[in-house]
Order: structure tokens, then sequence, then C-alpha cells
DNA sequence: AGTACCGGGTTCTGCCATAAGG
DNA sequence: CCTTATGGCAGAACCCGGTACT
């Protein structure tokens, strides 16, 4: 292989360089020589070649990378001939991350060594300002490369700030958004103005006042939304507003307040959880009106997988609760069925009357329950 | 002292399809 | 044709405790 043999052929001219000594060399010489060297030959390739690039793939093994892994995400990345790991690789290794995170990173998304020494820079300034803190950067890529190099569009990435920072999202908000949906950073200028926009113009439909402060507001409680696509989350709200029937006061409401995040569940799931939960209570003995109630307070529900929530409801009914009980108090539902029914068994063998009572009981904390459960054991019930 | 109300924390990436660009 | 950039999707609860009220 030609590469190979102008690989060897610098190494010769670097005699007191091996291999071994790149790995841990992060001063990126390795990419740099060579591109230097292809740069400046005559005889480089005027286009690049369609096998892999065997020093390439020697130097990232070198850095630990896993390339079988890298290959089977981004073959193409493996052919490239110019190509930037080291600069890569002291980029970040500057910035705090470990040989370990650095290698993880470029075998889950490879073409990261395809980006720019200044884009680099340039990329991490626009997060750095928004974070103030190095190692939270790290902490994400290692989460997420793909959220930091998916787009080398640093100038769509510096309007997104300006847009988001725009409508309203304080410096204190943003990076929070941020650091729990990173890919928000990567979206073009024009998608996530197109989710504001849909949400502007719902809250504009229902007869809202401030649609700025509406989109706003689903934002910063479901800092998810901007990473769906607009189908869904239109999807999703027609969904909620036939099936539910909600007025438009009722809806701007709920969307704003707990039902923000309801938007976020794909368009089947929500519809199979609602159909399931509405069957449910009807076979119960609930009326729509009452249906609708526990869904405007306790939207939480939406959320549970239907073999869950009727999992949860008959444990409950099963154990001596009336559904009335349970429309008073649907938070109850946010424990787990095991944590009910050893709740339940408890009580009941302390002979407790959830019907003079109520069920708030079964809603408290491991510690508040077991305090009260101590209180109830030595009073008597 | 006990309870009700309410909001917060956790974490949501990694893969695929297609458009865009060269 | 190739590679890269971008959009979109699936998956699916549980628990804790501050604070105001009674």
């Amino acid at each position: 292989m030609v590469l190979r043999q102008k690989l060897l052929c610098l190494l010769r001219l670097h005699p007191g360089r091996h291999l071994q000594s790149f790995s841990v060399c992060t001063q990126g010489h390795v990419s740099c020589i060579i591109s230097r060297f292809l740069s400046g030959s005559p005889t480089a390739p005027p286009r690049p070649i369609r096998s892999e690039n065997i020093p390439l793939q020697e130097s990232l093994s070198i850095m630990g990378v896993d390339l079988e892994m890298a290959r089977q995400k981004q073959p193409a990345v493996l052919r490239n001939v110019l190509t930037n790991e080291h600069g890569l690789a002291k980029f970040l290794s500057s910035k705090g991350a470990s040989r370990e995170v650095i290698a993880s990173i470029i075998s889950r998304f490879p073409r990261a060594i395809t980006r720019s020494c200044d884009h680099l820079e340039e990329r991490w300034n626009l997060w750095y300002n928004v974070f103030q803190d190095n190692a939270e950067i790290v902490k994400i890529l290692d989460r997420s490369p793909e959220s930091f190099f998916r787009s080398n569009n640093n100038e769509n990435l510096r309007k997104n700030i300006l847009f988001l920072t725009g409508l309203g999202i304080t410096h204190r908000d943003l990076p929070k958004l941020l650091m729990k949906a990173p890919r928000v950073f990567s979206n073009s200028l024009n998608l996530n103005r197109a989710m504001v926009d849909l949400l502007q113009n719902v809250s504009m439909s229902l007869g809202g006042t401030d649609h700025e402060a509406f989109a706003r507001a689903i934002i910063f409680r479901n800092v998810y939304i901007l990473i769906r696509s607009t189908k869904r989350v239109s999807a999703n709200l027609e969904f909620l507003l036939t099936a539910l029937k909600l007025t438009n006061s009722e809806a701007l409401n709920l969307l704003q307040g707990k039902g923000a995040d309801i938007l976020d569940l794909s368009h089947g799931g929500l519809k199979r959880n609602f159909e399931n939960l509405h069957e449910k209570l009807m076979s119960l003995g609930c009326s729509k009106l009452e249906i609708k109630s526990l869904m405007l307070n306790g939207s939480q529900l939406l959320f549970i997988s239907p073999k869950t929530l009727n999992e949860k409801l008959d444990c409950l009914v099963q154990g001596g609760i009336d559904i009335k009980r349970i429309l008073e108090k649907p938070k109850v539902l946010d424990y787990s069925t095991a944590t009910l029914k050893q709740r339940l068994d408890d009580l009941n063998s302390l002979e407790y009357d959830f019907e003079t009572h109520g069920i708030a009981i079964l809603d408290k904390s491991k510690k508040r329950f077991e305090e009260k459960l101590e209180r109830l054991q030595t009073l008597g019930p």
C-alpha cells in the first residue's frame, strides 16, 4: 500500500520516533506530518482513494479506538486521507478528556476526526459561552459525541444560541436546556424555529395572550421538545384536543403545565396509552368527565404503558381500594406496583380504613410512609 | 405534629433514511 | 457516484422532600 510506504518513509526520516511513541504523543504530529507530506507531494492522489487508509487505522488503533465499531458506524471516514485525529485528541485532552473518553468518542462518532482544529476551537468556545465549564462539556461529549460533532456549521450554532436567548430563555436556563438535549444545538436554525413557530401558532389558535411566553413555558418544562419533530408534536396536540375535548383554556393550562411532556410521546404510544387508560377506567365504572379530570390533573398517567398501568390499577382494586379513591388521588399511580402492593399489605394488616381516611397515605416518600406506619402500629388503627 | 400541595430529580441516545453537496 | 449533513424515530416511571397550611 502506497500510503503505508509513505508513512514508513516518514518514520525513517524521523529515526527517533517509532509507532509506539505515538500512542502517548497527543501532539498530532503524525497526521500533521502526513498531511503536509501528502499535500506537498506531487505523487499524492488527486482524489480520495476508495480503500481504507491504513496508517489512519494504525494511528486510531494506537489511540485505543474500536476500529470495528468505527467501521460499522461511518465506514467512509476510515477511507479519508486527510484527518485530524491527533489534533482532536490533543484538543480534547487539553479540555480534560481522558484517553479512554477520547477513544470512545471517536469509536462512536468517527467523523469527529475530520473536524479541523480551528473548527473545534470555535465550536468549543460557543459551547463554553453557555456552560462556562469545560468538564461539563466533556461529560456531554462522552455521553453523546454525535450532538457535538454531527454538524460542522458553527455559524448555525451561533444563530441557534441567539435565537434561543432571543426567545427569552435566560442565560441561567440555557445550560439546562442544552445539557439535557444537546442535539438542539446542532439542529438547523430553521428546524428549531419551525418548532417554536408551531408552539406559537398553537397558542394563537387557542386564544392565548402571550405566544412567546407560551412557547418558552413549554420549552422550559419540556427541554426535549426541540428535538421532536413538528409532525409528532402536532399529531399529539391534535389527538389530545379532540380525545379529551379540551376547551381553549384547559388546553393552554395543560400544555404549559404538567402536560408539556405529553407531547414527547410517540404518537402511537400516546394513543395506545390513552385508549387503554380510557377503556380500563370505563370498565371500572368511571364517567367520561371523571376520566377527563383525571388526565388534566394527573397527566403523567399517559406515560405509563398499558401493561404497567393495568397492573397498578388491578393491584389497588384487589387491595380493597375503591376506584373513586384513586380518582381523588391519582398521584398514587406514580408509585411502582411493588411499592403499592407492599404498602397495601402493611396497611391492610393494620385494618386501615381507606374509605374514611382516603389513600393519600400511599403517596408518601419511603421515609415518611415508614414513620407514619410506625405511628399507626403503636397507636393502633 | 401531621398533612397537602407541588415541583424536582433522574437523563434522552444511537441508529437509520434521505437530502444536500461535491 | 461518493460522502456528509440533517431530520426523525423508538423506548416508556418512580420516588423524594421543601414549604405552607391546619
